[in-house]
DNA sequence: GTAAATTTGATCAAAATTTATCATACCGGG
DNA sequence: CCCGGTATGATAAATTTTGATCAAATTTAC
Protein backbone atom coordinates (compact mmCIF):
# COMPACT_ATOMS: atom_id res chain seq x y z
CA UNK A 1 0.00 0.00 0.00
CA UNK A 2 1.18 3.35 -0.70
CA UNK A 3 1.54 5.96 1.99
CA UNK A 4 -0.50 8.50 0.58
CA UNK A 5 -3.24 5.44 0.95
CA UNK A 6 -2.40 4.38 4.41
CA UNK A 7 -2.82 8.46 5.47
CA UNK A 8 -6.52 8.76 4.18
CA UNK A 9 -7.56 5.19 5.26
CA UNK A 10 -5.98 6.04 8.76
CA UNK A 11 -7.91 9.33 8.85
CA UNK A 12 -11.03 7.45 7.65
CA UNK A 13 -11.01 5.34 10.41
CA UNK A 14 -10.22 7.75 12.99
CA UNK A 15 -13.49 10.30 11.66
CA UNK A 16 -15.63 6.32 12.59
CA UNK A 17 -13.98 5.75 16.01
CA UNK A 18 -13.03 9.44 17.41
CA UNK A 19 -10.17 7.52 18.80
CA UNK A 20 -7.58 4.59 17.54
CA UNK A 21 -4.86 2.53 18.72
CA UNK A 22 -1.73 2.30 17.21
CA UNK A 23 -1.98 -1.48 17.75
CA UNK A 24 -5.55 -1.34 16.09
CA UNK A 25 -4.39 0.61 12.93
CA UNK A 26 -1.05 -1.82 12.90
CA UNK A 27 -3.38 -4.83 12.31
CA UNK A 28 -6.61 -2.94 10.30
CA UNK A 29 -4.10 -1.02 7.89
CA UNK A 30 -1.40 -4.01 7.76
CA UNK A 31 1.63 -2.02 8.76
CA UNK A 32 3.83 -2.74 11.98
CA UNK A 33 3.33 -0.23 14.85
CA UNK A 34 6.39 1.80 13.72
CA UNK A 35 5.00 2.72 10.27
CA UNK A 36 1.64 3.95 12.14
CA UNK A 37 3.97 5.78 14.87
CA UNK A 38 5.29 7.77 11.79
CA UNK A 39 2.15 8.37 9.99
CA UNK A 40 0.52 9.58 13.42
CA UNK A 41 3.29 11.84 13.72
CA UNK A 42 3.26 13.45 10.09
CA UNK A 43 -0.16 13.71 10.05
CA UNK A 44 -0.36 15.87 13.46
CA UNK A 45 2.61 17.75 12.58
CA UNK A 46 0.08 18.87 9.49
CA UNK A 47 -2.88 18.49 11.56
CA UNK A 48 -4.68 16.42 10.61
CA UNK A 49 -5.18 14.58 13.63
CA UNK A 50 -4.49 14.93 17.36
CA UNK A 51 -1.52 12.57 18.63
CA UNK A 52 -2.48 10.97 22.34
CA UNK A 53 -0.19 8.46 23.56
CA UNK A 54 -1.20 4.73 22.89
CA UNK A 55 -2.31 5.87 19.40
CA UNK A 56 -4.66 9.34 17.85
CA UNK A 57 -7.71 11.05 17.93
CA UNK A 58 -9.68 13.06 15.59
CA UNK A 59 -9.68 16.95 15.46
CA UNK A 60 -12.84 18.66 16.18
CA UNK A 61 -14.83 21.37 14.40
CA UNK A 62 -13.18 24.32 14.04
CA UNK A 63 -9.58 22.25 15.25
CA UNK A 64 -9.32 21.33 11.82
CA UNK A 65 -6.69 23.28 9.21
CA UNK A 66 -10.25 24.85 7.06
CA UNK A 67 -9.25 27.89 9.20
CA UNK A 68 -7.29 30.49 6.69
CA UNK A 69 -3.96 31.51 8.51
CA UNK A 70 -4.37 34.52 10.41
CA UNK A 71 -2.89 37.88 8.88
CA UNK A 72 -1.47 35.68 6.03
CA UNK A 73 0.83 38.22 4.69
CA UNK A 74 3.32 38.78 7.32
CA UNK A 75 7.21 38.56 7.05
CA UNK A 76 7.34 35.67 9.33
CA UNK A 77 4.67 33.92 8.04
CA UNK A 78 6.52 33.80 4.56
CA UNK A 79 9.46 32.71 6.25
CA UNK A 80 8.01 30.22 8.48
CA UNK A 81 8.88 27.37 5.84
CA UNK A 82 12.45 27.87 6.73
CA UNK A 83 13.44 25.04 9.25
CA UNK A 84 10.41 24.76 10.31
CA UNK A 85 11.14 21.26 12.01
CA UNK A 86 13.62 22.35 14.23
CA UNK A 87 11.85 25.78 15.51
CA UNK A 88 9.00 23.38 16.33
CA UNK A 89 11.17 21.40 18.39
CA UNK A 90 12.91 24.22 19.79
CA UNK A 91 9.47 26.08 20.49
CA UNK A 92 8.61 22.21 22.26
CA UNK A 93 11.30 22.24 24.76
CA UNK A 94 10.76 25.73 25.30
CA UNK A 95 7.02 24.89 26.51
CA UNK A 96 8.21 21.79 28.42
CA UNK A 97 9.67 24.63 31.14
CA UNK A 98 6.66 25.53 31.93
CA UNK A 99 4.49 25.06 34.82
CA UNK A 100 0.66 24.86 34.31
CA UNK A 101 -0.69 28.23 35.96
CA UNK A 102 2.29 30.19 35.47
CA UNK A 103 2.45 33.78 34.01
CA UNK A 104 4.76 34.13 31.00
CA UNK A 105 5.71 36.28 28.38
CA UNK A 106 6.35 35.50 24.36
CA UNK A 107 7.64 37.85 22.08
CA UNK A 108 6.62 38.42 18.53
CA UNK A 109 8.41 36.01 15.96
CA UNK A 110 8.25 32.75 13.62
CA UNK A 111 10.14 30.58 16.87
CA UNK A 112 7.93 31.68 19.64
CA UNK A 113 5.17 31.29 16.85
CA UNK A 114 5.28 27.76 16.92
CA UNK A 115 4.72 27.18 20.24
CA UNK A 116 1.55 27.59 19.45
CA UNK A 117 0.93 23.91 18.95
CA UNK A 118 2.31 22.53 22.47
CA UNK A 119 0.81 25.84 24.16
CA UNK A 120 -2.92 24.20 23.16
CA UNK A 121 -3.07 21.92 25.45
CA UNK A 122 -1.49 24.29 28.90
CA UNK A 123 -2.95 26.37 31.14
CA UNK A 124 -0.50 29.52 31.37
CA UNK A 125 -1.17 32.76 31.52
CA UNK A 126 0.37 34.34 28.66
CA UNK A 127 1.23 38.02 28.12
CA UNK A 128 1.99 38.26 24.25
CA UNK A 129 2.90 41.56 22.10
CA UNK A 130 2.23 38.73 19.25
CA UNK A 131 -0.84 39.09 17.43
CA UNK A 132 -1.24 36.38 15.67
CA UNK A 133 0.23 34.35 18.43
CA UNK A 134 -2.82 35.65 20.41
CA UNK A 135 -5.15 34.92 17.49
CA UNK A 136 -4.51 30.93 17.64
CA UNK A 137 -4.04 30.72 21.12
CA UNK A 138 -7.52 32.67 21.90
CA UNK A 139 -9.31 29.79 19.16
CA UNK A 140 -7.49 26.75 20.45
CA UNK A 141 -6.79 26.70 23.66
CA UNK A 142 -7.58 28.31 27.75
CA UNK A 143 -4.71 29.84 28.20
CA UNK A 144 -5.34 32.76 29.69
CA UNK A 145 -4.19 35.74 27.33
CA UNK A 146 -3.22 39.53 27.99
CA UNK A 147 -2.14 42.08 25.38
CA UNK A 148 -0.03 44.85 25.46
CA UNK A 149 -2.12 48.01 23.76
CA UNK A 150 -0.57 49.47 20.87
CA UNK A 151 -0.75 49.61 17.55
CA UNK A 152 -0.88 46.43 15.23
CA UNK A 153 1.99 46.51 13.29
CA UNK A 154 0.83 43.98 10.02
CA UNK A 155 4.28 43.43 8.75
CA UNK A 156 4.96 41.50 11.38
CA UNK A 157 2.03 40.22 13.05
CA UNK A 158 2.76 42.68 16.34
CA UNK A 159 1.36 45.09 18.37
CA UNK A 160 3.50 47.91 18.61
CA UNK A 161 3.59 49.35 22.43
CA UNK A 162 4.52 53.17 22.20
CA UNK A 163 3.40 54.50 25.18
CA UNK A 164 5.23 54.60 28.62
CA UNK A 165 2.64 53.48 30.98
CA UNK A 166 0.54 50.78 29.54
CA UNK A 167 -0.53 47.30 30.59
CA UNK A 168 3.06 45.65 30.39
CA UNK A 169 4.03 47.19 33.17
CA UNK A 170 1.79 46.21 35.31
CA UNK A 171 2.22 42.04 34.43
CA UNK A 172 4.87 40.42 36.30
CA UNK A 173 5.98 36.66 34.99
CA UNK A 174 8.32 34.37 35.90
CA UNK A 175 9.82 33.54 32.30
CA UNK A 176 10.45 35.46 28.88
CA UNK A 177 10.87 33.49 25.59
CA UNK A 178 12.42 35.18 22.89
CA UNK A 179 12.63 34.49 19.35
CA UNK A 180 15.85 36.85 17.95
CA UNK A 181 17.25 36.69 14.45
CA UNK A 182 20.51 36.81 16.35
CA UNK A 183 22.47 36.01 19.09
CA UNK A 184 26.40 36.06 19.95
CA UNK A 185 29.07 37.69 22.02
CA UNK A 186 27.31 41.08 21.75
CA UNK A 187 24.22 39.75 23.09
CA UNK A 188 20.82 40.17 21.55
CA UNK A 189 19.97 41.22 17.84
CA UNK A 190 16.96 42.95 16.95
CA UNK A 191 16.53 43.78 13.27
CA UNK A 192 13.32 46.09 13.58
CA UNK A 193 14.00 49.22 15.40
CA UNK A 194 10.26 49.69 15.86
CA UNK A 195 10.30 46.31 18.03
CA UNK A 196 12.86 47.10 20.31
CA UNK A 197 11.21 48.76 22.54
CA UNK A 198 8.35 47.22 23.04
CA UNK A 199 10.50 43.83 23.79
CA UNK A 200 12.71 45.36 26.12
CA UNK A 201 9.88 46.90 28.17
CA UNK A 202 8.66 42.78 27.65
CA UNK A 203 11.86 41.91 28.71
CA UNK A 204 11.82 43.65 32.09
CA UNK A 205 8.70 42.57 33.57
CA UNK A 206 10.38 38.79 33.73
CA UNK A 207 12.25 36.79 35.77
CA UNK A 208 13.99 35.08 33.15
CA UNK A 209 14.69 35.56 30.09
CA UNK A 210 14.58 32.23 27.54
CA UNK A 211 16.14 33.01 24.44
CA UNK A 212 15.17 30.45 21.00
CA UNK A 213 17.10 30.57 18.49
CA UNK A 214 18.19 27.46 15.94
CA UNK A 215 22.09 27.14 15.63
CA UNK A 216 22.11 29.44 11.99
CA UNK A 217 21.14 32.20 14.63
CA UNK A 218 24.04 31.56 16.04
CA UNK A 219 26.75 34.23 16.14
CA UNK A 220 24.71 36.07 13.80
CA UNK A 221 24.61 39.53 14.13
CA UNK A 222 21.48 41.79 12.98
CA UNK A 223 20.91 45.52 13.18
CA UNK A 224 20.73 46.38 16.77
CA UNK A 225 21.54 45.09 19.74
CA UNK A 226 18.42 44.10 22.34
CA UNK A 227 20.24 43.22 25.49
CA UNK A 228 23.90 41.98 26.26
CA UNK A 229 24.32 38.24 26.78
CA UNK A 230 24.35 38.65 30.88
CA UNK A 231 20.79 38.94 30.53
CA UNK A 232 19.97 35.67 29.13
CA UNK A 233 19.23 32.83 31.65
CA UNK A 234 18.49 30.29 29.05
CA UNK A 235 19.05 29.67 25.77
CA UNK A 236 17.19 26.76 23.70
CA UNK A 237 19.20 25.64 20.02
CA UNK A 238 19.51 22.67 18.13
CA UNK A 239 22.08 20.29 17.92
CA UNK A 240 24.13 21.74 14.93
CA UNK A 241 25.16 24.86 17.02
CA UNK A 242 29.15 25.45 16.96
CA UNK A 243 30.21 24.00 20.06
CA UNK A 244 32.91 26.47 20.64
CA UNK A 245 29.89 28.85 21.16
CA UNK A 246 27.93 26.88 22.72
CA UNK A 247 30.87 26.52 25.69
CA UNK A 248 31.24 30.37 25.22
CA UNK A 249 27.67 31.16 26.29
CA UNK A 250 27.76 28.32 29.03
CA UNK A 251 31.08 30.45 30.47
CA UNK A 252 28.66 33.67 30.59
CA UNK A 253 26.57 31.57 32.63
CA UNK A 254 23.65 30.93 30.39
CA UNK A 255 22.00 27.15 30.46
CA UNK A 256 22.14 25.57 26.90
CA UNK A 257 19.33 23.40 25.81
CA UNK A 258 20.11 21.60 22.91
CA UNK A 259 17.65 19.96 21.17
CA UNK A 260 18.30 17.08 18.38
CA UNK A 261 18.24 18.17 14.82
CA UNK A 262 17.86 14.76 13.85
CA UNK A 263 14.33 14.49 15.02
CA UNK A 264 13.05 16.60 12.67
CA UNK A 265 12.31 15.73 9.57
CA UNK B 1 -8.12 1.27 25.92
CA UNK B 2 -6.39 4.55 25.59
CA UNK B 3 -5.97 7.07 28.56
CA UNK B 4 -7.41 9.92 26.73
CA UNK B 5 -10.87 7.75 25.45
CA UNK B 6 -11.34 6.09 28.90
CA UNK B 7 -11.76 10.45 30.19
CA UNK B 8 -13.72 10.50 27.53
CA UNK B 9 -16.22 7.89 28.87
CA UNK B 10 -15.54 8.73 31.70
CA UNK B 11 -17.04 11.91 31.67
CA UNK B 12 -19.81 10.61 29.00
CA UNK B 13 -20.56 8.59 32.44
CA UNK B 14 -20.72 11.16 34.63
CA UNK B 15 -22.72 13.66 32.60
CA UNK B 16 -25.31 11.11 32.59
CA UNK B 17 -24.95 10.28 36.25
CA UNK B 18 -24.35 13.26 37.93
CA UNK B 19 -22.03 11.16 40.19
CA UNK B 20 -20.15 8.09 39.86
CA UNK B 21 -17.81 6.24 42.50
CA UNK B 22 -14.53 5.23 41.93
CA UNK B 23 -16.00 1.52 42.13
CA UNK B 24 -18.65 1.58 39.68
CA UNK B 25 -16.48 3.59 37.15
CA UNK B 26 -13.26 1.25 37.65
CA UNK B 27 -15.66 -1.62 36.77
CA UNK B 28 -17.20 -0.10 33.44
CA UNK B 29 -14.20 1.39 32.41
CA UNK B 30 -12.04 -1.85 32.99
CA UNK B 31 -9.62 0.15 34.84
CA UNK B 32 -8.03 -0.59 38.47
CA UNK B 33 -9.55 1.82 41.05
CA UNK B 34 -5.59 3.50 41.36
CA UNK B 35 -6.33 4.01 37.70
CA UNK B 36 -9.52 5.98 37.75
CA UNK B 37 -8.30 7.66 40.81
CA UNK B 38 -5.65 9.18 38.56
CA UNK B 39 -8.07 9.59 36.26
CA UNK B 40 -10.11 11.95 38.36
CA UNK B 41 -7.38 13.52 39.85
CA UNK B 42 -6.07 15.05 36.27
CA UNK B 43 -9.73 15.76 34.94
CA UNK B 44 -10.20 17.70 38.37
CA UNK B 45 -7.28 19.53 37.70
CA UNK B 46 -8.13 20.44 34.23
CA UNK B 47 -12.00 21.27 35.69
CA UNK B 48 -13.56 18.63 33.53
CA UNK B 49 -15.54 17.34 37.02
CA UNK B 50 -15.29 18.22 40.09
CA UNK B 51 -13.19 15.29 42.90
CA UNK B 52 -15.14 14.17 45.73
CA UNK B 53 -14.96 11.55 48.57
CA UNK B 54 -15.69 8.18 46.80
CA UNK B 55 -15.48 9.40 43.11
CA UNK B 56 -16.51 12.69 41.18
CA UNK B 57 -19.45 14.72 39.90
CA UNK B 58 -19.94 16.39 37.31
CA UNK B 59 -19.65 20.52 37.12
CA UNK B 60 -22.85 22.47 36.22
CA UNK B 61 -23.34 25.58 34.30
CA UNK B 62 -21.37 28.52 35.36
CA UNK B 63 -18.19 26.44 37.40
CA UNK B 64 -17.78 24.12 33.96
CA UNK B 65 -14.54 25.65 32.34
CA UNK B 66 -16.13 27.87 29.23
CA UNK B 67 -16.27 25.16 26.57
CA UNK B 68 -12.89 25.28 23.62
CA UNK B 69 -13.35 29.19 22.90
CA UNK B 70 -13.48 29.43 18.97
CA UNK B 71 -13.66 32.83 19.03
CA UNK B 72 -16.46 32.18 16.27
CA UNK B 73 -18.37 31.23 18.94
CA UNK B 74 -18.58 33.73 20.75
CA UNK B 75 -21.92 35.51 22.28
CA UNK B 76 -22.30 37.89 20.00
CA UNK B 77 -21.18 36.02 16.58
CA UNK B 78 -24.53 33.66 17.79
CA UNK B 79 -26.54 36.15 18.45
CA UNK B 80 -24.76 38.07 14.96
CA UNK B 81 -27.97 36.73 12.59
CA UNK B 82 -30.63 37.75 14.72
CA UNK B 83 -32.07 40.98 12.20
CA UNK B 84 -28.18 40.64 10.48
CA UNK B 85 -29.69 43.03 7.41
CA UNK B 86 -30.85 45.76 9.88
CA UNK B 87 -27.53 46.47 11.43
CA UNK B 88 -25.90 45.98 8.28
CA UNK B 89 -27.55 48.91 7.30
CA UNK B 90 -26.92 50.66 10.37
CA UNK B 91 -23.57 49.99 10.26
CA UNK B 92 -23.20 50.85 6.59
CA UNK B 93 -24.44 54.59 7.49
CA UNK B 94 -22.32 54.34 10.55
CA UNK B 95 -19.50 54.23 8.58
CA UNK B 96 -20.28 57.09 5.56
CA UNK B 97 -19.87 59.27 8.66
CA UNK B 98 -16.35 58.79 8.66
CA UNK B 99 -13.72 60.55 6.32
CA UNK B 100 -11.15 58.76 5.26
CA UNK B 101 -7.70 59.44 7.58
CA UNK B 102 -10.07 60.47 10.70
CA UNK B 103 -9.44 58.49 14.13
CA UNK B 104 -12.08 56.53 15.33
CA UNK B 105 -12.68 54.49 18.31
CA UNK B 106 -15.33 51.23 17.90
CA UNK B 107 -16.32 48.88 20.68
CA UNK B 108 -17.30 45.51 20.45
CA UNK B 109 -20.59 44.18 20.21
CA UNK B 110 -22.74 42.54 16.94
CA UNK B 111 -23.71 46.13 15.40
CA UNK B 112 -20.50 47.23 15.24
CA UNK B 113 -18.33 44.52 14.15
CA UNK B 114 -21.08 44.71 10.96
CA UNK B 115 -19.02 47.90 10.25
CA UNK B 116 -16.27 45.86 9.16
CA UNK B 117 -17.30 45.57 5.51
CA UNK B 118 -17.61 48.71 4.80
CA UNK B 119 -14.43 50.02 6.66
CA UNK B 120 -12.69 47.00 4.50
CA UNK B 121 -12.07 50.25 1.87
CA UNK B 122 -11.54 53.02 3.77
CA UNK B 123 -8.31 54.35 5.68
CA UNK B 124 -9.18 55.61 9.14
CA UNK B 125 -7.11 55.22 12.06
CA UNK B 126 -9.51 52.74 14.36
CA UNK B 127 -9.32 52.45 18.08
CA UNK B 128 -10.79 49.19 19.13
CA UNK B 129 -11.50 46.99 21.70
CA UNK B 130 -12.76 44.60 20.05
CA UNK B 131 -10.63 41.40 19.43
CA UNK B 132 -12.97 40.04 16.86
CA UNK B 133 -12.92 43.19 14.74
CA UNK B 134 -9.55 43.83 14.89
CA UNK B 135 -8.86 40.29 13.40
CA UNK B 136 -11.19 41.01 10.43
CA UNK B 137 -9.37 44.76 9.94
CA UNK B 138 -6.18 42.81 10.10
CA UNK B 139 -6.42 40.82 7.30
CA UNK B 140 -9.33 42.87 4.94
CA UNK B 141 -8.39 46.53 5.17
CA UNK B 142 -5.55 48.41 5.51
CA UNK B 143 -7.03 50.66 8.29
CA UNK B 144 -4.55 51.86 11.07
CA UNK B 145 -5.63 49.54 14.14
CA UNK B 146 -4.93 50.09 17.86
CA UNK B 147 -5.63 48.57 20.27
CA UNK B 148 -6.20 48.79 24.06
CA UNK B 149 -4.06 46.48 26.25
CA UNK B 150 -5.62 44.26 28.43
CA UNK B 151 -6.74 40.67 28.79
CA UNK B 152 -8.81 38.82 26.16
CA UNK B 153 -12.84 38.14 27.61
CA UNK B 154 -13.20 35.29 25.10
CA UNK B 155 -17.06 35.14 25.64
CA UNK B 156 -17.60 38.59 23.60
CA UNK B 157 -14.22 38.54 21.51
CA UNK B 158 -12.97 41.45 23.32
CA UNK B 159 -10.18 43.29 25.06
CA UNK B 160 -10.92 43.56 28.61
CA UNK B 161 -8.68 46.99 29.86
CA UNK B 162 -8.22 47.40 33.37
CA UNK B 163 -5.89 49.32 33.92
CA UNK B 164 -5.94 53.32 34.45
CA UNK B 165 -2.58 54.00 32.48
CA UNK B 166 -2.83 52.52 29.31
CA UNK B 167 -2.95 53.10 25.60
CA UNK B 168 -6.94 54.45 25.69
CA UNK B 169 -5.87 57.91 27.36
CA UNK B 170 -3.57 58.42 25.02
CA UNK B 171 -5.76 58.33 21.76
CA UNK B 172 -7.70 61.28 20.83
CA UNK B 173 -10.32 60.70 18.30
CA UNK B 174 -13.32 62.36 17.02
CA UNK B 175 -15.84 59.78 16.99
CA UNK B 176 -16.38 56.63 19.05
CA UNK B 177 -18.88 54.30 17.30
CA UNK B 178 -20.73 52.39 20.29
CA UNK B 179 -23.04 49.27 19.80
CA UNK B 180 -25.13 48.53 23.28
CA UNK B 181 -28.04 46.41 24.06
CA UNK B 182 -30.51 48.95 25.11
CA UNK B 183 -30.92 52.64 24.79
CA UNK B 184 -33.38 54.47 26.45
CA UNK B 185 -34.48 57.87 28.52
CA UNK B 186 -32.17 56.60 31.44
CA UNK B 187 -29.17 56.06 29.39
CA UNK B 188 -26.96 53.93 27.31
CA UNK B 189 -27.09 50.50 28.69
CA UNK B 190 -24.46 47.74 28.87
CA UNK B 191 -25.12 43.82 29.58
CA UNK B 192 -21.62 42.89 31.38
CA UNK B 193 -20.15 44.36 33.90
CA UNK B 194 -16.89 43.63 32.81
CA UNK B 195 -16.73 45.53 29.96
CA UNK B 196 -18.43 48.82 31.12
CA UNK B 197 -15.30 50.77 32.44
CA UNK B 198 -13.18 49.78 29.38
CA UNK B 199 -16.35 51.48 27.54
CA UNK B 200 -16.37 54.12 29.71
CA UNK B 201 -12.64 54.96 29.31
CA UNK B 202 -13.03 54.63 25.37
CA UNK B 203 -16.00 57.50 25.52
CA UNK B 204 -14.05 59.99 27.30
CA UNK B 205 -11.49 60.16 24.48
CA UNK B 206 -13.24 61.37 21.82
CA UNK B 207 -15.57 64.18 21.12
CA UNK B 208 -18.70 62.51 19.50
CA UNK B 209 -20.65 59.89 20.86
CA UNK B 210 -22.37 57.83 18.25
CA UNK B 211 -24.90 54.69 19.20
CA UNK B 212 -25.75 52.14 17.20
CA UNK B 213 -29.00 50.62 17.85
CA UNK B 214 -31.70 48.73 16.08
CA UNK B 215 -35.23 49.46 16.69
CA UNK B 216 -35.61 46.87 19.23
CA UNK B 217 -33.16 47.92 21.30
CA UNK B 218 -35.07 51.55 21.78
CA UNK B 219 -36.43 52.14 25.46
CA UNK B 220 -35.24 48.79 26.36
CA UNK B 221 -33.36 48.28 29.72
CA UNK B 222 -30.24 45.90 30.42
CA UNK B 223 -28.45 45.38 33.18
CA UNK B 224 -26.34 48.33 33.61
CA UNK B 225 -25.81 52.45 32.68
CA UNK B 226 -23.03 52.80 30.98
CA UNK B 227 -23.56 56.98 30.30
CA UNK B 228 -26.68 59.10 30.79
CA UNK B 229 -28.21 60.22 27.45
CA UNK B 230 -27.31 63.83 27.42
CA UNK B 231 -23.52 62.23 26.13
CA UNK B 232 -25.36 61.04 23.62
CA UNK B 233 -24.78 62.82 20.20
CA UNK B 234 -25.96 60.26 17.42
CA UNK B 235 -28.15 57.47 16.96
CA UNK B 236 -28.48 55.43 14.05
CA UNK B 237 -31.30 53.29 13.81
CA UNK B 238 -34.00 51.98 11.39
CA UNK B 239 -37.44 53.02 10.34
CA UNK B 240 -39.17 51.15 12.92
CA UNK B 241 -38.69 52.83 15.95
CA UNK B 242 -41.05 54.07 18.10
CA UNK B 243 -41.66 57.57 16.80
CA UNK B 244 -42.50 58.73 20.31
CA UNK B 245 -38.96 57.83 21.06
CA UNK B 246 -37.26 59.06 17.92
CA UNK B 247 -38.90 62.75 19.20
CA UNK B 248 -38.05 62.42 22.96
CA UNK B 249 -33.97 61.64 21.58
CA UNK B 250 -34.39 64.69 19.38
CA UNK B 251 -35.15 67.21 21.62
CA UNK B 252 -32.48 65.72 23.83
CA UNK B 253 -30.15 67.01 21.27
CA UNK B 254 -29.68 63.62 19.93
CA UNK B 255 -29.62 63.59 15.65
CA UNK B 256 -31.64 60.30 15.30
CA UNK B 257 -30.41 58.67 11.62
CA UNK B 258 -33.01 56.29 10.60
CA UNK B 259 -32.02 53.34 7.87
CA UNK B 260 -35.25 52.34 6.19
CA UNK B 261 -36.01 48.59 6.57
CA UNK B 262 -37.94 47.72 3.75
CA UNK B 263 -33.92 48.15 2.22
CA UNK B 264 -32.87 45.50 4.16
CA UNK B 265 -33.94 42.03 2.88
C1' DG C 1 -16.05 8.42 72.14
C1' DT C 2 -14.10 4.33 70.12
C1' DA C 3 -13.75 0.69 66.81
C1' DA C 4 -14.53 -0.90 62.25
C1' DA C 5 -14.85 0.10 57.53
C1' DT C 6 -13.77 2.78 53.73
C1' DT C 7 -11.07 5.87 51.03
C1' DT C 8 -6.88 7.99 49.95
C1' DG C 9 -2.06 8.94 48.67
C1' DA C 10 2.43 7.04 48.22
C1' DT C 11 5.43 3.66 46.60
C1' DC C 12 7.12 0.25 43.55
C1' DA C 13 7.41 -3.40 40.16
C1' DA C 14 5.29 -4.93 35.93
C1' DA C 15 3.34 -3.80 31.54
C1' DA C 16 2.70 -0.87 27.77
C1' DT C 17 4.22 2.83 24.82
C1' DT C 18 7.46 5.86 22.78
C1' DT C 19 11.85 7.05 20.99
C1' DA C 20 16.20 6.01 18.91
C1' DT C 21 18.88 3.17 15.99
C1' DC C 22 19.87 0.06 12.46
C1' DA C 23 19.47 -3.30 8.64
C1' DT C 24 16.81 -4.23 4.78
C1' DA C 25 13.74 -3.43 0.90
C1' DC C 26 12.03 -0.40 -2.50
C1' DC C 27 12.11 3.22 -6.13
C1' DG C 28 13.55 6.34 -9.87
C1' DG C 29 17.46 8.33 -12.31
C1' DG C 30 21.98 7.87 -14.12
C1' DC D 1 22.74 -2.40 -13.37
C1' DC D 2 24.12 0.38 -9.65
C1' DC D 3 23.41 4.31 -6.66
C1' DG D 4 21.40 7.63 -3.33
C1' DG D 5 17.36 8.62 -1.17
C1' DT D 6 13.28 7.10 1.20
C1' DA D 7 10.16 3.92 3.51
C1' DT D 8 9.67 0.01 6.38
C1' DG D 9 10.12 -3.40 10.04
C1' DA D 10 12.77 -5.03 13.89
C1' DT D 11 15.13 -4.30 18.09
C1' DA D 12 16.88 -2.11 22.24
C1' DA D 13 16.66 1.60 25.53
C1' DA D 14 14.02 5.18 27.83
C1' DT D 15 9.76 6.79 29.41
C1' DT D 16 5.03 6.54 30.95
C1' DT D 17 1.16 4.25 32.60
C1' DT D 18 -0.87 0.85 35.25
C1' DG D 19 -2.16 -2.21 39.10
C1' DA D 20 -1.12 -3.89 43.68
C1' DT D 21 0.09 -3.13 48.33
C1' DC D 22 0.00 -0.67 52.55
C1' DA D 23 0.07 2.99 55.99
C1' DA D 24 -2.43 7.14 57.00
C1' DA D 25 -6.58 9.78 56.95
C1' DT D 26 -11.50 10.02 56.95
C1' DT D 27 -16.06 8.45 57.54
C1' DT D 28 -19.52 5.46 59.47
C1' DA D 29 -21.49 2.47 62.91
C1' DC D 30 -22.09 1.47 67.40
Amino acid sequence: MLEKQRHQLLLDILDEQQFASVNDLSTQLNASEATIRRDITKLSKHEQLRKIRGGAEVLHGSEKRARRPHLSGTAFLAAKEQRADIKRLIAKEAVKLCEDGEFVIINGGSSTYMMREFLSERHLNVLTNSFVLAQELAETSDNQITLPGGELYRKQGIILSAFENDTIQYYQASKMFMGTPGIGKFGVMESDPLLIQTEQKLKKQADQLIVLADSTKLGKRSNFILCPLTEVDVLITDSEADPALVKYFESENIQVILVDVKRAE
